[in-house]
DNA sequence: CGTACGTTTGACTCTGTTCAATTGCCGTGG
DNA sequence: CCACGGCAATTGAACAGAGTCAAACGTACG
């Protein structure tokens, strides 16, 4: 990645490491966790507004978010910009540049972060050795493109109130499954790129934030959410 | 997949089939193709409106589609039903079930097709003892990536028109690719299943096809589109 | 403390949806 | 072979939801 930058590096150590449960090492056994921890040869940390990579260069190695919080987006010649995606803790980034070998979108952290570079090339070679390794890598890829697909049916058949709740729903699980609260969380993006991944613009995803809340389902205040009732904001869901 | 179904298989053929270069095989030698031939053990004729599998069932194998147009399709509870792709000759079907070892869209012949059966469990196996298989693998599932992100921008920023121009360039390139006409073709599907691809209602659909008929473009004859004017079809595509 | 940016809200416009009527195409059966 | 029925496609008119433009307010950061 970035030669001349002066993001610091230091030594990953995946057999400790926190995300065991979601990140690539799920289901390998204590020999298997050593090996990949010499693939995993570095973290590296990634302030807020940093990027991690921008898309056209070369790509080399995928990431694995240790902590924080990233966006992906396309820029189309015409300059109109799409986020594909935002990214937690455990998930991997870099999958979408494995086809071209060369990053295809921009990355940029939402808040400081810190990221384990995975070689390609490498991990590549030692899932040949560990096929659990391998099958769970292509699980992964597999997951990436039913979610793609999820977003797909939102964006091709849900009404700005629709995308919005289904976005917080998305948000919420993600949150718990890392151990946060489900119904209390800060927003990392801001109101024009929430817009940008659910096919809105900001002003519009803005008064569906206040419609939800004059309907007592949420409350917001700037970055903050509390979903006060899950059940309706699940209803809001799949009723058109 | 279907035991108690009908289909006919007979031994597929990797060696001499026509597909060579747009399917998994890519840059294997002649004995890797020859073990290629084994792991690909059966086509099978699937006839125009027959499922090829059904969301829910258990997933085992991939199917490259050796002749053929196929949608795929994801339904909600609610009934609503999104197209989530369109594939021909020489494309893979089946890369979302990995995740969930479940299917999880219909995958629908939309004209009489053959795909061959690719046992995926013996397709990891294999890749293990040749690393171009493996590597051209990770290549297809990452190419879906970024095709369903182009699909993302697609709904999430242009408008009615500027979506059935890009379509129908994308059909054009794949058609090229397989050594049609790039100006002269039939639409395998219907204006609903291209408006639920586009996150369109199929009168939205027929109305741009309609105007852009108008403006002298291209001409449409139900299923049948002749593209006239491909720099202009192209300048709808980002201009907004 | 002040500026810049992000957010909210209102009024108006416009694109795409909805509902409905009509035509065209294709396969089936008389 | 033609007539019929059903499905697909086209087209129009009225409507609604999201976009645009603009103003005002809040918040965060230097």
């Amino acid at each position: 990645m970035r030669k001349n930058s002066l993001i610091p590096r230091v030594n990953a150590n995946c057999a400790t490491c926190s995300l065991r449960e979601l990140c690539l090492p799920l289901g390998l056994n204590e020999h298997e966790i050593i090996l990949l921890d010499k693939l995993v040869s570095h973290k590296c940390k990634i302030q807020r507004g940093e990027f991690l990579h921008r898309a056209g260069l070369r790509f080399q190695s995928l990431y694995a978010i240790r902590r924080g919080f990233f966006k992906t987006c396309i820029l189309e010649k015409d300059g109109r910009q799409q986020v594909t995606g935002f990214y937690m803790t455990g998930e991997l980034l870099g999958l979408d540049a494995i086809s071209t070998e060369t990053y295809n979108c921009d990355t940029v952290a939402l808040e400081d972060s810190e990221v384990c570079e995975v070689p390609f090339a490498k991990l590549e070679e030692m899932s040949r050795n560990i096929p659990t390794l391998m099958h769970h890598f292509h699980k992964i890829m597999s997951r990436e493109i039913v979610k793609d697909h999820g977003v797909m049916m939102l964006l091709g058949s849900m009404r700005a109130e629709e995308r919005l709740a289904a976005f917080l729903l998305n948000l919420s699980r993600r949150f718990v499954k890392r151990g946060y609260s489900a119904s209390d969380f800060i927003l990392r993006m801001t109101r024009e790129e929430i817009g940008s991944y659910l096919g809105l613009k900001f002003e519009t995803v803005s008064r569906a934030f206040s419609r939800l809340q004059d309907e007592n389902i949420i409350s917001v205040n700037n970055k903050h959410v509390s979903i006060h009732d899950m059940d309706r904001l699940r209803s809001k869901v799949g009723n058109s």
